[in-house]
RNA sequence: AGGGGCGUGGUAUAAUGGUAGCAUAGGAGUCUCCAAAACUUUUGAUGGGAGUUCGAUUCUCUCCGCCCCUG
């Protein structure tokens, strides 16, 4: 049995994650882009091992922070492990917030092998859209999206397929739970979390990668992290960054549910703060009713 | 209390006797190796009332609210 838990950062998918690997005695994967990696502990809110309390957890802190790990990398650690637990009859978790980690693992998503490709630096998104038409594709990237008309024009000059189809599930026996609730209380969570972060030393451990920064394309993308660049540059107070911080997780969690909900088929379940073992149950007995 | 100033989307601002602009927050969306990314799109405002005027957010009066100075 594969279980895929979703939804928007801070809603509890950890708490719920641990609860139903204990139940059904499962391995744990993380599908989160950023708690992928060393170090960043306290801003991607990753799980304890105290919280973990002996679940295995995988794809979880083994990837260094000066590493370029991508969703193609993902991908093909993601299938090997799942394979690998399958073998092993295990039951397999599937916790995190990166959409497109998960759908790129479990469906069948084609990337191209290697990495290397032209950035065609000497040319406008203009002159990069102009070659792309010349080849009479049915939907063209925005003209402002540089990075996706960069990636299709290397697609088309090295004669590589566009897409592939995507919407077929691989891993059949896939359950998709999705755990939500109301967007102000959600607003409400993400603040509170973000103070938290900082009242449990969110900034020593930033300040403690601090000359990491120059060679981690994730220190630099993560939430949590990339806000504090112009605070060492004293360019902005800490406060600041604490608002930065709260305010890109909430258009974080915007776009989240915009990918789930489009994106995948699943059931929705909603967050009972006051009591979340209700919630809990919930899903179980979605689980016991869908194995009968 | 007297004198002065100011009231424009949730917030911060611009402009004008003739279509109220910009930013940000908020909403919606796109997605095949940056995805905690990139990109698209959209709702919403001249404090209330009266007057002058063809027309007032702008000028006048009044009320309300806020700020500063003086006592």
């Amino acid at each position: 049995m594969i279980i895929a838990i979703l939804g928007p950062t801070a809603v509890g998918k950890t708490a719920l994650s641990i609860a139903l690997a204990k139940k059904y005695k499962a391995d744990i994967i993380n599908f989160d882009a950023m708690q992928v990696y060393v170090k960043l502990d306290i801003g991607t809110a990753k799980v304890t091992n105290e919280e973990m309390e002996g679940v295995p957890h995988h794809l979880l802190s083994n990837v260094s922070l000066d590493r370029n790990y991508s969703v193609y990398d993902y991908q093909k650690d993601a299938r090997s492990l799942i394979d690998k637990l399958l073998k092993e009859n295990k039951n397999i978790i599937l916790v995190g917030g990166t959409g497109l980690y998960l759908k790129a693992t479990l469906f069948d998503y084609n990337f191209s092998e290697g990495t290397t490709y032209n950035e065609y630096t000497d040319l406008t998104n203009e002159e990069i859209l102009n070659k792309i038409k010349s080849y009479n594709i049915e939907e063209l990237p925005h003209l402002n999206n540089r990075k996706r008309l960069v990636r299709l024009l290397n697609k088309l000059e090295n004669n590589e397929p566009i897409t592939s189809n995507g919407n077929n599930l691989l891993y059949k026996n896939t359950i998709f739970i999705g755990l939500t609730t109301d967007r102000n209380t959600l607003y409400d969570k993400i603040n509170k979390r973000v103070d938290i972060m900082f009242n449990n030393g969110l900034l020593e451990e930033v300040e403690s990668l601090k000359d990491k920064f120059e060679n981690s394309k994730a220190l630099n993308t993560a939430i949590g992290y990339k806000e504090f660049i112009p605070y060492f540059n004293r360019e902005k107070t800490l406060d600041e960054v604490k608002d930065d911080i709260k305010k890109n997780s909430r258009h974080y969690a915007k776009r989240q549910y915009t990918f789930f909900n489009h994106q995948f088929n699943l059931k929705w379940f909603n967050t009972n703060y006051n009591d979340f073992n209700k919630t809990i149950n919930e899903v179980i007995n979605y689980l016991e009713e869908l194995n009968n």
